[in-house]
DNA sequence: TCTTGCGCTGAACACCGTTCAGTGAACACC
DNA sequence: GGTGTTCACTGAACGGTGTTCAGCGCAAGA
């Protein structure tokens, strides 16, 4: 598109190479946009390779010149959910000042975002374990499931108090996170049959763990 | 195989066509029995029709001839796997004489259950909404899954006493369902993440619950 | 102008769930 | 015993899936 960059490719400077990745970049992004759509649609396990590739108007084959294969498109969707959440966790949190009302703000915020992002909050958490398992497995320090997880930890040790070490911690987070985790995919699960509101069900099991 | 059944055949007797459907039905537990132990081996998602009919020893399409489908079948599946888990259920409330412990009992039983049959408990509460919905869509009085369910109201509406509404007993008995849900299928979903055991976590919540 | 490399396609492979015409044997009746 | 019917069953087929790959056309570089 550039009519300069045969200039520039001639020197074999980065920015041509960069050119050619950048544009290959932007059609992986248009398709995980697509795949992010259809699966907020239908759900990830109705996407299929063939009509992901017809509605970006490419052939099949031509999808896996971009992803290893039908996996990786679910990796990058869940990394993709996973900063969504922190983000609603990092709103949850700083609508209150006390530690504990911080808590108890992203604790509730994980929960809206499940209930928000029902198709999204499925793949990361619930379709395939494998999809979790390779985002922990690699552990980057900044990707976001991690940062979300450290999140509450922090959250749950500044409720704790300085007098508690740091497996107390955990504990705390972790029980907060798979509480409000069994709230939201019973919903997702049964739509139809926790008789009781996700919210009252968060409250009291938010109660349980955070009164003293 | 019994010789006289011709005889009693003349006369339409309900038992001849019953020693039928008798085969029939020995077919189908067989079929069953095999989808259970190939499910339990890699899980529902991983079984194909034609990978259990070779199991069984028949060709793919005479499977469709004793399950509709294959939904059906994780139907069928389902059904037995409520069933174990009532009697799970029940065995964990009978381990206490008070109330509140029994309950407790049921819950952590409850938990014990998801983690020793990890796929049939995915298959029951994780894998496909509709398996659960079609079992209480039937709501039929008996059925297992509608069973365990009142069997923990039940056992909530003791742990209140006398005082407390059923509205209130329907609350307790979800929040322990589903705090014990959060742990089993968090477990379940990514092996190697929470750091804390299922049985703290289980203890934690179960403390948040019930103390009054 | 020729060559190289790259994006892309279409066909193919091996599966999948599901359907269905056809087969052979067991049964019911004359 | 002969004959018509029912029944379990098979094998092939259809349309779908994920994935691979030879080959094609075009743009870039020599």
């Amino acid at each position: 598109m550039d009519g300069k960059s045969a200039g520039q490719a001639t020197k074999k400077i980065p920015g041509v190479l960069t050119e050619r990745q950048e544009e290959k970049e932007r059609v992986r992004e248009r398709i995980l946009d697509a795949a992010q759509k259809m699966m907020i649609e239908d759900g990830f396990r109705a996407l299929s390779i063939r009509k992901l590739a017809t509605r970006v108007q490419y052939s099949a084959g031509n999808i896996y010149l971009y992803f290893e294969n039908r996996d990786a498109i679910a990796r990058e969707l869940c990394l993709r959910g996973y900063a969504e959440m922190l983000a609603w966790l990092e709103k949850g949190a700083a609508t209150a000042s006390k530690p504990g009302a911080k808590l108890r703000g992203a604790s509730a915020a994980y929960l809206q975002f499940a209930l928000a992002r029902p198709e999204m909050y499925r793949l990361i958490y619930m379709d395939d374990p494998a999809y979790l398992e390779a985002v922990f497995a690699e552990r980057r320090e900044d990707d976001p499931a991690t940062r979300a997880y450290e999140l509450l930890i922090d959250l749950a040790a500044a409720t704790l108090g300085a007098q508690a070490d740091r497996p107390q911690a955990v504990k705390l987070a972790e029980s907060c996170w798979a509480a409000m985790h069994g709230i939201a995919s019973l919903k997702l699960s049964c739509p139809t049959f926790p008789r009781t509101s996700p919210e009252i069900l968060c409250e009291a099991a938010l109660d349980g763990l955070l009164k003293k």
